[in-house]
DNA sequence: CCCAGGAGTGGAACGTGTTCCTATTATGGC
DNA sequence: GCCATAATAGGAACACGTTCCACTCCTGGG
């Protein structure tokens, strides 16, 4: 099993493990906040973490697994955050963009840890499937319950992969600098007017 | 000028290096077309194009500038190619739909070169912001001419940032393996019935 | 307690993108 | 035709992701 998977959790077998885990991801995020993408080098991550070089590798099959693993995590965070409290807004439309810009904010705040996860979500390949799907599950996750009590939930799933995929590519044009955070917004307002009157 | 740009046709003088030029971007594709983005390796590029790797670096500053200059000139054929024929259906939502699938058939029948181009695409960071620029002018030219004469022509600007969004997601998606063909194609006609009922 | 086998360490080595340097060749103005 | 200058060739060198050892350490079953 899990051959060309990160190793997640469930894998790990012993507390040591967990930990040793934690370490790679969070050395990961910090070398991102600080210097983008470039910034996270194997071997700094392995020598912030504490661990071989190997042992990351054993952990993370390559680079842009580490990286897509931790925008999971990350991601993961913020759901768990928001799963007991209610998305505030009138209407469906409000209560998405409401999350949207909460995230965007949020990135904002960080733009290299940004650019890091970003760039490394879009440059995965096959190899890197499951992990993606993960972010893909936890990020629709969110956006459906924002959607839920439209009225027309039979779209609501399809109409969140729409919202997603502006999102996403929203935040790309964002990280190459191609345009602002404000036009990111303003690209979601209008998509989630198109989509959500 | 041109500090962190390839050069372009515009920036070339004698025909010589607009030969040159062509000669690297069609190895680029043929690499491509062959073994996907890792076959695109700068070496090979420069031996195939019968040019020195010094050279190559001096016209494209990168393999991902390459790669994004090599989309930007086949979306510019197909924009010339499909410049003076009208895009066939009889709503804006079916002409779109015509266009992309038009796209999207092509792209299916070059999937190595598809991944490469797609990936480069996604990978690129802010120093190739003029590149993917084009790229992005190109495809909203050619899915707004597919939308003239809906009636709201105000949204229409919108409607295709929106649309080029959701496809260039949807062909990340398909790269990696997680999404077929058909499910691009269904995820496009799902958001073009959402965005041009 | 002991041992077999898995997990982790430390570091060398390799491949490919990128940079840099020198010698050679085109090119355009006189 | 000749020179100054830019462009190209050829290739060494470097950086970082990745692989691969040989060795040590830990852990759980007997």
């Amino acid at each position: 099993m899990t051959t060309s998977a990160s190793l997640t959790i469930a894998d790990l077998g012993s507390p040591a493990q967990r930990d040793r885990r934690r370490r790679m991801l969070d050395a990961a995020v910090e070398l991102a906040s600080q210097g983008g993408f470039d910034a996270v080098q194997m071997r700094a991550v392995a020598v912030r973490a504490d661990v071989a070089l190997g042992t990351l590798y054993r952990y993370f099959p390559s680079k842009i697994h580490l990286l897509v693993s931790a925008l999971a995590a990350e991601f993961e965070r913020a759901e768990v955050r928001g799963r007991d409290e209610a998305v505030p807004g009138g209407t469906a439309g409000d209560r998405v963009m409401h999350l949207l810009a909460g995230h965007t904010r949020a990135m904002q705040r960080e733009p290299r840890l940004t650019e890091a996860l970003t760039r490394a979500f879009m440059f995965a390949d096959a190899s890197v499937a499951s992990e993606i799907r993960e972010v893909e599950r936890l990020l629709t996750t969110m956006l459906t319950r924002a959607m839920a009590g439209s009225g027309r939930e039979s779209d609501d799933l399809a109409i969140a992969g729409v919202v997603a995929d502006v999102w996403l590519a929203s935040l790309v044009g964002w990280v190459t600098g191609r345009t602002s955070a404000e036009d990111v917004l303003r690209r979601m307002d209008g998509a989630v007017r198109l989509l959500l009157p």
